[in-house]
DNA sequence: TCTGGGGTCCTAGGACCC
DNA sequence: TCTGGGGTCCTAGGACCC
């Protein structure tokens, strides 16, 4: 097989594709409640049923039909989509004008995520996913561009078979073109666009639908002049360079088909964070302090199940109208330790005492892994003596902080009481 | 527009080291 | 006295994505 591992433009051209799911919040409703089918309805996140707050995460095309948009408050959607319980008891309203209301129920919908993932790691043998309803696949081993459309088509069929959902998909021999062709044709799209015939796909589309355009890049671009992705890709590289660094360089290519980045499946993740909006902006201390201590706790939580070390401790701290501040602090070496992440969290927070605050969120980043991948390992080896990593007595050792070093030593006992079987709860 | 939650990557400046 | 360059780590902010 010529040209196959060969780097760079010379390579064979490959099949990728990209999967997405339709609406797909509102398609897990529709799919365990039928009689939402063919209604409009509004999913929202902090949403509670006969309330009205929170904000849209999905509308259905149905509702979409009334204005109602992704990221809108509640209470406008409901001012042009009334809930259909509302319409019933008033006679001012036409019941046939009226829509659906679900709380988001995240479980759900990964569960049914996970359903159709498997589906996609049994057709591919190399799958990237990108989010709960998303990913890429890499079929070039075993997809002929000749037999491509049957192929989507055939994947299409499954996914709606067994799970219940929609999937638009989108095939071309880059991540950047099979992604904008997967959304060119929604719902139940499917595109395909071979080799050479990127460019052209691309031209005539504007600049928002290339992959890392977004509003505040668009704005720039169109005071240059340049608005179609047909026009970013015969611009000046330089022209770009110099109003965006590389990031200009990288859409320039992507509008040009231009894209060698390989589907390559996710690895461990960068970050772990939780946050959460007050209702309006409080400028008690102790409120937010008391909902930091919540988020920390369920940050810490997440990292210890998913057998993360972290290295860096941050807040975030959003004040009106909407400054986004981030604070962080690194340790010496990765800790697996909830009360650290929590005192942590609260000094840094005390920098806004006082202040309005209508958000706060906590994260660990600097992850490391490797704990949890050693108790896996140990789970299979004869038992290893009871001393501490090497380098984890290093880091104790350079410790700054009280309250880190005086509990170190306790929580290397509840780590090894643990390690081993929550790996094999996870493998079974 | 008065913006919900969870992420990624990039840039820029300062500290510090050789 | 403002004179060299290179590298790494850390923090903060910004843009973007779903």
């Amino acid at each position: 097989m010529d040209g196959l591992g060969l780097p760079g433009s010379s390579r064979r051209e490959r099949v990728l594709a990209h999967v997405d799911m339709d609406c797909f919040y509102a398609a897990c409703e529709r799919q365990r409640e039928p009689a939402l089918r063919g209604e409009p309805l509004v999913v929202g996140m902090g949403y509670e049923p006969g309330e009205t707050h929170g904000a849209v995460a999905t509308a259905s095309y149905e509702a979409r039909e009334y204005g109602v948009e992704s990221a809108m408050p509640i209470t406008d959607a409901l001012e042009r989509l009334p809930r259909k319980v509302d319409a019933v008891d008033d006679p001012e309203r036409d019941v046939s004008e009226a829509g659906f209301y679900r709380p988001v129920e995240l479980d759900y919908y990964e569960s049914v995520g996970r359903d159709v993932k498997a589906i996609l790691h049994d057709t591919a043998d190399t799958v990237r996913e990108v989010s709960i309803d998303e990913a890429y696949l890499d079929v070039s081993d075993t997809v002929d561009w000749s037999e491509a459309r049957a192929w989507a088509t055939d994947l299409k069929d499954r996914i709606e078979a067994s799970v219940g959902v929609v999937a638009s998909v989108g095939l071309a021999p880059t991540m950047s073109a099979a992604k904008v062709a997967s959304d060119h044709d929604k719902p139940d799209g499917l595109i395909i666009v071979e080799p050479g015939e990127v460019r052209d796909f691309f031209a005539p589309l504007p600049v928002e639908a290339v992959h890392g355009v977004g509003p505040v890049t668009a704005r720039e671009l169109a005071a240059m002049g340049i608005e179609t992705a047909g026009d970013l890709a015969s611009a000046d590289p330089d022209r770009l360079d110099d109003a965006f660094g590389e990031r200009g360089r990288e859409i320039r290519r992507f509008a040009r088909g231009e894209d060698d980045r390989d589907v390559t499946p996710k690895g461990d993740p960068k970050s772990l964070s939780r946050e959460s909006a007050f209702t309006e902006a409080t400028e008690e201390s102790e409120t937010v302090r008391r909902r930091v201590r919540t988020l920390a706790d369920a940050v810490a939580d997440r990292a210890r199940r998913q057998e993360a070390r972290y290295q860096t401790i941050g807040i975030k701290v959003v004040t009106p109208p909407f400054d986004v501040n981030t604070r962080a602090q690194s340790l010496p070496g990765p800790v697996e330790d909830a009360d650290l992440v929590e005192s942590v969290a609260l000094d840094l927070l005390t920098e806004f005492d006082g202040a309005a605050v209508r958000k706060v969120g906590v994260r660990v980043s600097n992850l490391d892994f490797s704990a949890g991948q050693q108790a896996s390992l140990d789970g299979f080896e004869t038992t290893d003596d009871d001393g501490p990593e090497p380098g984890e007595g290093r880091a104790v050792d350079q410790a700054p902080l009280g309250a880190f070093q005086e509990r170190a030593g306790t929580d290397r006992v509840a780590d090894g009481d643990r390690g081993g079987q929550t790996t094999l709860d996870e493998f079974g």
